[in-house]
RNA sequence: GCUGCUGUAGCUCAGAGGUAGAGCACUCCCUUGGUAAGGGAGAGGUCGAGAGUUCGAUUCUCUCCAGCAGCACCA
């Protein structure tokens, strides 16, 4: 029998013979490793034990301790034992696919009745049963039309259709849990009792579209959650419950910020301490955009259909567009209109007016742009995703040279901007052509060159994002990370050759004839709704204090102190400080909670002590300990908390 | 938009074919209290909207609206 050579990790190597399983190698090590292994990575990739090796390669065995590798097995074979649960509870049920995902699995299923909460239940019960029977794993290799003739006959028509749908070299894999099969690349476990049996949980129920295509069949998809231990899963519930809490629409509720309704779906009415936040986000970035060499500028609201038709957008986003239709009584023919979804058209009516000369560029235009997209309902969330919205938006018109430059400018902008706001780490990537596009492919050459050598330069690591670029051109997209760990997309930076040309926008050159200038798309927190939404559930609703809609609350001890009270308040408002008087009858236990619990950063509380010695008691909002301060000292201090990190 | 679930007081939620309840919040009274809920009393609801079944519907059925989870979408 021929022989391979197995690398392992340290370095050594062994002769084995061709056709070895890792199963047989791990046992070969010791018998210890050969009842401990689970799976193995040969030449890069996850391999079953049972899977033979049949040439030279590096290897290394997984134990249960691999975080990655215990994971991906525990979660796979969990799919496949819920699938076969839900099979042996529900026989009529049609299986299709149920992969991996982070913390855990799903799997779709095709059944007439709906899966309820309370199914949930039974299917777990059912999955335990399985991983006690300890059922065999096995698998094998079938030709593809062994494959269909045996998913046909078992009347399983989304497998048949997932097989139809594999290049037709490709052997296909089976796996067995114990009698019940289903097509799938494994690798998986040796048998369905090394499934830990007590640190999974199934989730949820929801819809999903076969093969995530909106015209095809709706199944029914069952999440699952899954770890290496009861420890492990439980942290994981514990984060969700965390991540519960911070949820924006609830402490927009608890700190008064904002309402939506009925009448208005998708959009806000802001509250007063909600308002506070976002103009001071605002305020905030008019200074740092001014100060970076933009001009602000401000478009109508209804523009005639006409200007959306020239953009393209009549045509592309109709269905998304809010249309306002003017009946005019003596109108010759009605006017159709649409409040603006973007403001670019109009921005680049402002550039068109007048003659522009390479001497003008790059020309930055910059506008609080409030849009108005009619979202598909399904869409929606709290202040997340809303029909009507602001944007930092900007538009900056250029000739290609100047691309790099603005691109290097642009970032550097916006890294100062997440770092004033507390977000340290964030992240590029580069998305290059869709398949829905406009323009030649020569001209996308160009422009994903340009912008992918603009981004080289300013030495920032990016991930290629292919085929995710917009329509009319490529686009760096900015994700931040928040303070517990996910990301959201903010920033866009895209280079758009396309809408100049429609708009027929153009510079006089230094050769004195017509040019096209290239528009650049950028914006830094995307939309004011969603980042203050953003801000609230990364900072638990406890903003910076510059920020925070209501900064210090000055609470009274005894009634004997609420002059007193009002003399505070009123020196910290003219210093700047959002301030206001708490001088209800109630005890100073009372007011330090219900404002703690609404997020106050700094309570003052005043007795009969702070009234005779003209100071205040300071506590902080999270801190148990109080330090007594002069009314002038803390004035100060505030009033320097209170002012914004770019005017510090 | 699609699938499923939900809609009862400002908030969180209970309830039943005979037109409603709790806690917190609110108002008033007592209490002047030193850092996360002092005590008492009171007020507050067309049970999301419309239609149907019924002697009678907030409860059952249907339609619509909105919200939630996921999918699809996101210029």
């Amino acid at each position: 029998m021929a022989q391979i050579q197995l690398t392992f990790p340290d370095g050594n190597a062994k002769p084995y013979d061709a056709g070895v399983t890792p199963a047989q190698v791990a046992a070969d090590i010791s018998t210890s490793l050969g009842k401990k292994a689970i799976s193995a990575t040969v030449n890069g990739t996850h391999w079953d034990l049972q899977w033979p090796i049949h040439e030279d390669a590096q290897i290394a065995l997984h134990t249960m301790k691999d975080d990655a590798q215990a994971n991906e097995l525990i979660r796979h074979d969990l799919a496949h034992v819920m699938a076969r649960a839900v099979q042996e509870i529900w026989p009529d049920t049609k299986v299709t696919i149920g992969p991996v995902i982070d913390n855990g699995w799903y799997y779709d299923f095709d059944r007439a009745e709906p899966f309820t909460p309370e199914d949930l239940g039974a299917i777990e019960k059912k999955m335990k049963e399985i991983i006690n029977k300890r059922d065999p794993v096995t698998t094998e290799v079938w030709e593809r039309d062994r494959a269909i003739k045996f998913y046909t006959a078992n009347n399983e028509p989304y497998k048949v259709e997932l097989i139809e749908s594999i290049p037709g070299d490709e052997d296909l894999r089976m796996y067995w849990h114990g009698h019940w099969q289903d097509l799938c690349r494994g690798p998986h476990f040796q048998n369905t009792g090394q499934i830990p049996g007590d640190s999974f949980k199934l989730m949820s129920i929801a819809g999903a579209y076969w093969r995530g295509d909106s015209n095809r069949a709706m199944l029914q998809r069952i999440y699952g959650v899954a770890f290496r231990n009861k420890e492990k899963l439980k942290a994981h519930l514990t984060m969700l419950e965390e991540a519960a809490k911070r949820d924006h629409r609830k402490l927009g509720r608890e700190m008064n910020l904002f309402h939506m309704q009925e009448e208005a779906p998708g959009q806000i009415f802001w509250h007063p301490n909600g308002w506070t936040i976002y103009t001071e986000l605002q305020n905030y970035m008019r200074r740092k955009q001014r100060a970076d060499g933009y001009q602000e500028v401000n478009t109508p609201q209804v523009v005639d259909r006409k200007l959306w038709e020239a953009s393209g957008h009549w045509d592309k986003y109709q269905e998304h567009m809010f249309i306002v239709e003017v009946d005019e009584e003596h109108a010759r023919e009605k006017s159709i209109n649409a409040l603006k979804p973007m403001n670019c058209p109009c921005h680049v009516q402002i550039y068109n007016q007048g003659l522009k000369s390479y001497r003008d560029l790059p020309m930055r235009l910059a506008e609080f742009g409030s849009c108005n997209r009619y979202e598909p309902s399904g869409a929606l969330h709290g202040i997340m995703r809303v029909r009507g919205f602001t944007q930092d938006d900007g538009h900056i018109f250029c000739t290609e040279d100047q691309i790099e430059e603005e691109c290097a400018k642009f970032i550097a902008f916006l890294s100062d901007v997440y770092k004033d706001l507390g977000f340290e780490k964030f992240e590029i990537m580069f998305a290059t052509r869709p398949e829905k596009r406009v323009g030649s492919e020569e001209s996308w050459d160009h422009v994903e060159n340009a912008l992918e050598n603009a981004i080289k330069k300013t030495g920032h690591a990016y991930t290629l994002d292919p085929g995710e670029g917009a329509f009319y051109g490529p686009k760096l997209d900015f994700k931040l990370t928040d303070a517990i760990g996910r990301e959201w997309q903010c920033g866009t930076f895209q280079v758009d050759p396309n809408l100049p040309e429609r708009l027929d926008a153009t510079y006089v050159g230094e050769d004195g004839v017509k040019h096209r200038p290239y528009m650049l798309h950028r914006a830094c927190l995307g939309s004011f709704e969603r980042f203050v939404g953003i801000l609230i559930e990364s900072h638990a609703g406890k903003l910076p204090f510059w920020l925070a809609p209501r900064q210090v609350v000055v609470a009274s001890i005894t009634s004997e102190a609420d002059d007193y009270v009002h003399d505070v308040v009123a020196a910290l408002k003219a210093a700047g400080v959002r301030a206001e008087a708490d001088i209800r009858n109630e005890k100073i236990n009372y007011k330090v909670r219900e404002h703690s619990v609404g997020k106050v950063p700094v309570i003052l509380a005043v007795g009969h002590r702070e009234v005779e010695d003209r100071t205040v008691t300071v506590r902080r909002l999270g801190e148990k300990r109080t330090s007594v301060q002069t009314l002038d000292a803390v004035t100060k201090d505030l009033a320097t908390a209170a002012t914004p990190p770019d005017l510090l």
